[in-house]
RNA sequence: GGGCGAGUAGCUCAGCUGGUUAGAGCGCUUCCCUUACAAGGAAGAAGUCACAGGUUCGAGUCCUGUUUCGCCCA
């Protein structure tokens, strides 16, 4: 790199930019909300916090890119912007992951005991840790890392026993036998939003449930009842056959008693209308041990519950002679000896809905045991009120609805895990089994005291909490909660929880709960919630269809703001969104061209300040130095205006955007704005300003600095490793040539920037240059069209009406942009246009190319023909539309008058053409 | 079974409270290595906005129905 502050290389380097710039960033402190004033605006988000040995993928891409979006622009509007990072424990996984690696290592989890494999948890954790966080940073995360938190760390674990003891006390939590989804290779119980149901092919089995005192040859309804099972099975533990009331086939047999095949224990026939008249047989056996539907029937019938199955999915001693088997080896041999005891009525092909563990996809067996639940009433009723009320608002909105339903139809949450990586329930049992909840041992300790009027040595729980108890707590345990820290004080509420929406139940909703019922207060008032991010062709990413896009792979390849920026303007709130390699490719080709937008500015600014180098080989005049009054707008090109115009709209457009969470739209329109008018039309017309030299080319600096600072700035969320690069560059070399900043003095860095302020718009200017644009447009058709060669410059005439003195005055801008001869270039009102040339109509005005050697008089009357045509057509339907009084009396006065104003110059198009038209055929 | 979303150019997607001739990127055609950028520039072709009704002066946008795909819940 050279020292010049003029001198930028030819194409942006991320991979040199994006690291330094973190740390930059990071050393500065800009990442913490006191770098904003001491009385400012708060603006918080808490991370959801990646697992803590997980792998970055596009999702955590995604929220980072949006969070940080969100941040970057609080701050930048004065706020202070607090992120709170951290990473989750993630129960099931790591400890899967952990076991793994022991296995590996030819031990396991149960050789080491519980402490020695907690030790070797916590050595992994430590040694993933950097992984993700990491990542994070990669992706340009401006979160404050002194701040970050982990849910298993020691304020945390303060945080969840003080939730377990409140909920205790107001009587919520408790132990209860229960049907539980159990995992058989997990080992433990899981909660009903992380059991996934998939469809399946599976066999519905039938068979004769026998009749006490009868003989299976009485047939159906005498000798026995057809019953249908998907898991045969699940007959060992049978405490029921039921019937619907109203069956005529069955209705008999209500209250008469069945035998349960094989083990002959009896059984009797009850009736409930739960019972489907239409589904298999229409009777229905009962197993509430392992069926949670069976279970609440039984619940309403005071049956028995019969468990038939161990823990690790085998059969125990209730399964009579299947006792030991494994659950489908059971099913196999069950089946067999029934079909030789004559039981057997037939198998079908079923399509059948199976439940399997979300993390392992093996099958969830549901099994009664003995867990700790929180009755979840309550809590519901508070979330469900604080969203009806409008304190918390769902974008996008739909979501209300769904988060609605779960509430309303909650049901009590298991909270145990048979793990022992996580947070310990705080609850030890005495000598008797009595249970004692306390916030710690000692607690729990004194309370056995007291009720044994003596010291007892206690038991803790085995067991470990859900990971969701604990990330339920997270927007105020990561800031000091149970304690009245400065932070809960200054932070809490937080503001936007952004989260994909299919952990709208996991996590966001226990969330609201918990931060209701235990800080009083919402836990934040938006919640943004995200789609997934798809390949190409909209699938899941996974890797069996080895259709996973690593986020790494392509932050080396594009860097992080190319990935970012796609991801953002990619997709809409709760929206999946497709990732397509080749829109990061154009989005890199977007920061290379701001890159290059900037160099061509920085290139001039140096040409300004080198007046007299014997190097540089033009050099501009500025008039005394720098004469600011020079500056002032009234002696703006109609370019400058144009160009400042649209800046405002974009500002204010973009900020708008921003405000109702249209991020992706916001993006976009800021794209458009650099590309589609900085550098196509502004930066080209200031190629002939900068010539021109002298004030011009210093006003022209000035427009093109303030116009880079301010989209750059209006980009920086979006893309900050690129914007900060070129913004610190162009700082440089403004301060060196003593430009100004957009809106005054420069900061220290655009990170901490301030965010634009939209100024007004000028529509005269800009209907003005669109009429240039138009003119250009036109001439550089009709070049391509007659191939004449790019670089040739040409004449022309301009017969230009009433805009004669536009035309006249924008010359050299035309001629510049359209690659015209201005010497030859002749603008009247109106005039004699020869034959053989090339004529249009546009922006209001007649040009024509006296290309005689070109021209063919018959392809231009087809052309002018053709044109004529359409105008006519235009005009017509805009007349029509006018004429008609429904649209005049009810429309808009901008929309009719934009109509009129329409109508004019699709009939003065009209006029012209004919008017050519007339003198080549005449 | 209930609910939600999507169907717009060859592909990936925008299009906010209804208002000019429906846009972008990629791809495609023609031309150009012009002193910011070939990771680029200029010009161009390409869409019955899934289908059918309706409301309205006016519908890609609102309503109803149909259809295909996807997701969530039971």
């Amino acid at each position: 790199m050279t020292n010049n502050p003029y001198d930028m290389p030819k194409t942006y380097d991320f991979e040199a930019a994006e690291g330094r710039l973190y740390d930059w960033w990071e050393e500065n402190g800009w990442f913490k909300p006191e770098t904003a004033d001491p009385d400012a605006q708060p603006f918080v988000i808490s991370i959801p916090p990646p697992n803590v040995t997980g792998v970055l993928h596009q999702g955590h891409a995604l929220f980072v890119a949006l969070e940080d979006l969100m941040i970057r622009y609080a701050r930048m509007s004065g706020k202070a912007a607090l992120w709170v990072p951290g990473t989750d424990h993630a129960g099931i996984a790591t400890q899967l992951q952990v076991e793994r690696k022991l296995r590996n290592e030819g031990t396991s989890r149960e050789e080491l005991g519980r402490e020695r494999f907690l030790e070797a948890c916590w050595a992994w954790k430590n040694e993933k840790h950097s992984g993700i966080t990491s990542q994070i940073r990669r992706l340009g995360a401006s979160c404050d890392w002194d701040r970050e938190r982990f849910t298993l760390d020691d304020g945390l674990n303060i945080a969840v026993n003080e939730a377990f003891v409140r909920l205790h006390r107001m009587g919520l939590i408790y132990q209860s036998e229960y049907i539980v989804n159990w995992s058989p290779g997990l080992q433990t119980a899981v909660s009903d939003v992380e059991v996934e149901y998939t469809d399946e092919q599976g066999t519905l089995y039938y068979f004769k449930y026998p009749l006490a005192g009868h003989s299976l040859d009485e047939g159906p309804g005498k000798g026995y009842i057809p019953v249908a099972t998907t898991r045969p099975e699940t007959i060992l533990g049978d405490t029921a056959v039921a019937v619907h009331p109203d069956d005529e086939r069955y209705r008999h047999l209500i209250g008469s008693t069945c035998l349960v095949p094989t083990l002959n224990r009896t059984i009797p026939v009850i009736h409930d209308t739960y019972v489907s008249t239409e589904f298999g047989t229409g009777a229905l056996k009962i197993t509430p041990g392992h069926d949670p539907n069976d279970f609440a029937i039984a619940q309403r019938h005071g049956l028995a519950i019969v468990n038939i199955m161990n823990k690790d999915a085998t059969l125990n001693e209730n399964a009579g002679p299947y006792s030991g088997q494994e659950r489908f080896a059971a099913r196999k041999q069950l089946w067999e000896d029934m079909r030789t005891a004559g039981l057997v009525i037939k198998e079908e092909p079923y399509a059948l809905t199976v439940p399997r563990a979300q993390r392992g996809g093996e099958i969830i067996e549901p099994l009664i045991s003995k867990q700790w639940f929180v009755n979840t009433d309550g809590m519901a009723a508070l979330g469900l009120a604080a969203v009806r009320s409008g304190q918390i608002k769902i974008v996008p909105e739909r979501f209300t609805k769904v988060y609605y339903h779960w509430l309303e139809n909650l049901r009590p949450w298991c909270i145990s895990r048979q793990l022992w990586w996580g947070h310990r329930i705080p609850a030890w049992y005495g000598p008797d089994g009595q249970v004692f909840v306390g916030r710690n041992q000692a607690e729990a300790q004194a309370q056995a005291a007291t009720h044994y009027g003596k010291p007892v040595a206690l038991e803790q729980d085995p067991d470990v909490l859900d990971t969701w108890f604990s990330s339920g707590l997270w927007p105020f345990s990561t800031l000091g909660w149970p304690e009245d820290t400065p932070d809960l004080r200054r932070f809490y509420p937080t503001d936007v929880l952004e989260t994909g929406y299919d952990i709208l139940f996991f996590w966001v909703a226990r969330m609201i709960m918990q931060g209701l019922l235990y800080t009083n207060d919402i836990p934040f008032h938006t919640v943004y919630l995200h789609g997934l991010v798809r390949d190409e062709q909209g699938r899941k990413m996974s890797k069996t269809f080895n259709n996973v896009i690593d986020p790494i792979e392509v932050m080396n390849e594009f860097g992080a703001d190319a990935l970012r920026f796609t991801l953002l303007t990619g997709s809409t709130p709760g929206n999946d969104m497709n990732l397509s390699i080749d829109r990061v490719r154009a989005n890199r080709n977007f920061a290379n061209k701001i890159w290059n937008a900037t160099r061509f500015t920085l290139a001039n600014l140096g040409k300004l300040t080198r007046q007299g180098d014997q190097l540089s080989v033009i050099s501009y005049q500025s008039s005394e130095g720098t004469d600011y009054r020079s500056l002032h707008t009234d002696h703006w090109t109609l370019a400058d205006r144009w160009i400042e115009s649209r800046l405002n709209h974009t500002v204010a457009e973009v900020t708008r955007l921003f405000d109702s969470y249209q991020y992706g739209e916001a993006g976009r329109q800021a794209y458009e704005f650099l590309w589609g008018e900085v550098a196509d039309w502004y930066i080209e017309t200031a190629k002939g300003q900068f010539d021109a030299g002298g004030e011009a080319a210093w006003r022209t600096a000035h427009r093109l600095v303030r116009v880079l600072d301010q989209t750059l700035r209006l980009l920086h969320p979006f893309i900050p490793f690129v914007t900060e690069d070129i913004w610190q560059q162009l700082r440089a070399a403004a301060l060196a040539t003593g430009v100004p900043a957009g809106d005054g003095d420069w900061p220290e860095a655009l990170i901490v920037a301030p965010w634009p302020v939209a100024g007004k718009r000028n529509k005269r200017a800009e209907g003005d240059f669109e009429r240039v644009q138009e003119i250009v447009r036109a001439v550089r058709n009709a070049r391509a069209e007659y191939n004449v060669t790019p670089g040739r410059r040409i004449g022309a005439l301009v017969s230009a009406g009433k805009h004669a003195d536009l035309v006249q005055r924008e010359l050299s801008v035309i001629a510049g942009l359209a690659t015209l001869d201005s010497e030859h270039v002749q603008v009247a009102d109106s005039l004699e246009i020869p034959a053989k040339s090339a004529s249009m109509v546009a922006g209001g005005v007649t040009i024509a190319l006296p290309l005689a050697d070109l021209v063919d008089l018959d392809v231009e009357l087809a052309r002018l023909r053709k044109e004529l045509a359409n105008a006519q057509k235009m005009a017509d339907s805009t007349a029509a539309r006018l004429a008609n009084p429904g649209f005049v009396n009810n429309a808009p006065d901008n929309v009719i008058t934009g109509a009129r104003q329409q109508l004019a110059e699709w009939q003065a198009k009209q006029t012209q053409i004919e008017e050519r038209l007339a003198t080549l055929e005449g």
